[in-house]
DNA sequence: CAAAAATAGATGATAATGCATCTAATTTTG
DNA sequence: CAAAATTAGATGCATTATCATCTATTTTTG
């Protein structure tokens, strides 16, 4: 079945608007001197989970992410000291994670870069005609409340 | 300046929705044999620009495509004889660029795939929570009207 | 108009991505 | 409980992306 106008508008706001922000990320990150925004969620992820520590697939299905990146993005991580890895107990095969102070820190510094640039993009994004549009895509596709 | 618990809520929806589906719709042209999205975000741009054809620099644009990434896809589809390439007599660094038959023909057989594929994760979209944060945090950014 | 700056597009080097597959461990099932 | 199926995570490989830089051509400017 073919997409509806709105449909196809809605997809095509969410991705020239997705591209666009993210594309300002990167670079303000990497402006700063500091790794790129997928280090940013996975060190997220993983304080969110506390002093219980958390597994990478659990990760993996939180983030979105492809499992072998997200391997290759922990294992950058844990080279780096960011963050530390325990063997499960109850399962040989898991690995429980956990940031250090120093991936903390970094986390933090990169959030005085990524937190005002959030703030920054999603000013610039609703003012110009990409919110018009997702917003009226989504209105139109809402189904029943709000 | 930081950002407002609005301003990152519709940062972190953005994000999630559009890898959502942006691998829904790859894995979908990719199961039909398909070639990736990109590919038909160019074939459309160019044939939107009609008969007179279009400099890559204006795709670029349009598209928010990284230079040299489009240079290459565009190397690609013209190897396939998807995209016609003719030198520019008023700018001889431009070059004009236009569908062929064959490249309007992938495309439509794409569509075929792309388009009730928008459908389905748009419905999706809107029927989960992402919508709905999305949707939220609009309206509390939207500057003034609707 | 000549020199400097900007623009169109290509390309080499390097890193990131996705897919398929692998090993090891755990769960399920007959 | 043994065999089959599933799951956690790592890794090789091919593709794609990004950055910086390069050439060739305009465009701008003093």
């Amino acid at each position: 079945m073919l997409p509806t106008e709105e449909e196809t508008r809605l997809w095509i706001a969410l991705n020239r608007a997705h591209r666009m922000v993210h594309r300002e990320m990167e670079r303000a990150l990497a402006a700063g001197g500091l790794p790129p925004l997928k280090w940013y969620d996975v060190l997220w992820a993983i304080e969110m989970a506390g002093s219980d520590g958390v597994r990478a697939s659990n990760l993996r299905d939180w983030l979105l992410f492809e499992q072998s990146n997200l391997s290759r993005v922990l294992r950058s991580l844990i080279e780096r000291g960011l963050v530390h890895e325990t063997a499960s107990d109850t399962d040989k095969r898991a690995k429980i994670l956990r940031v250090t102070d120093k991936g903390a820190e970094l986390r933090l510094r990169m959030w005085g870069i990524y937190g005002p640039q959030i703030h920054t993009s999603m000013i610039k994004l609703t003012a110009d005609e990409n919110a018009g549009a997702l917003l009226r895509a989504l209105h139109a596709l809402r189904p029943k409340d709000e």
